[in-house]
DNA sequence: GCTATCCCGACCTCGCTGGTAGGATTAGCG
DNA sequence: CGCTAATCCTACCAGCGAGGTCGGGATAGC
């Protein structure tokens, strides 16, 4: 299991907003309602893209988020690293300081030499950032509303609609 | 964090033995005492590669395992996946049955459509067995080899050592 | 038969995930 | 000026899997 429900609900969290207009912020509660998630728990996420600077907020009534930037310029792997934390492959690739005695791998007590489980996982970590790096908020809006023609749309029968924007 | 320690330690425990010869058997006990690792625990994950075709056993004294194929036919995407069991980036991933009404995800629910997040762990997933599959066993033990001349081996200063073998 | 080794299942502890509870603050609106 | 809808914040909790231990059984060399 690569990511939690927390990369997942922010994700689509953050489709959700893109979705919708910068005009209008969207409150917390519609989108829960929408994707069928706890609202409590979208709060805490909701937190986290917040302090990466990927949404922004009006408190009060007819508050909510809206994305702070354009959906084009938002790239999965910022998202997923504010909503993860980290994109560590192993434990001891979290940070250096491995101070008690535990031999998790030998990365350190190597001191670098010949370790080549280092060399795989770096390789894989490497890759997947890269694969998060090339794939755009806005992409995957495009995706979702290409498919989904906002509830209640009876043009549009098949994927080739050249969406009229 | 992607990976286990049981990755980690199986892995560890393939290049040890792709070090030794295929001649003899070695013990899991010299793997644990070497690699400084838990011999009870090493058990257990072996018995995942054995299940998995990627060693075989001797049993009795002076028994011990060896690789059942050549280092190069050994990809690392076989041996992640029988040490690991899946590579789900998502809990929904892993199969079809989510019987029960909680809605981690919207790829069941939406019946297939319009389910973005399910194109992005996608993407995920396959760039990371891709980067497994790339990687043999044999480059692995390489890479350990030349920059571990055997614990005693004034020869082969450099990474510039033709590896003669 | 002794010992080294593979084999196997039960058990345990700990941290994290996923979520809840309860409130404090802020702002539109009549 | 309240009321209400919303963001914010902190503490709490249950379940589960990771990581490991333990004890014992089977098997083969000497």
């Amino acid at each position: 299991m690569f990511f939690t429900t927390k990369a997942e609900y922010g994700v689509r969290l953050l489709i959700e907003l893109g979705r919708q207009g910068h005009d209008q912020p969207v409150s917390l509660k519609a989108v829960a309602d929408g994707e069928n998630l706890p609202l409590a728990y979208l709060e805490r996420i909701v937190a986290l893209l917040k302090r990466a600077d990927l949404v922004e907020s009006t408190r009060g009534a007819h508050g909510g988020y809206r994305l702070a930037r354009p959906a084009q310029s938002i790239a999965m792997d910022e998202v997923v690293l504010a909503l993860e934390g980290s994109l560590a492959p192993m434990e001891c690739f979290v940070d250096d300081r491995n101070d008690d005695g535990r031999v998790l791998c030998s990365h350190h007590d190597d001191s670098g030499r010949g370790c080549a489980t280092k060399l795989l996982w770096t390789r894989v970590q490497v890759g997947v950032l890269k694969t998060l790096a090339d794939t755009t908020l806005a992409e995957l809006i495009d995706f979702q509303t290409r498919k989904l023609p906002r509830a209640g749309d009876p043009a549009a029968p098949g994927p080739r609609t050249p969406a009229p924007a």
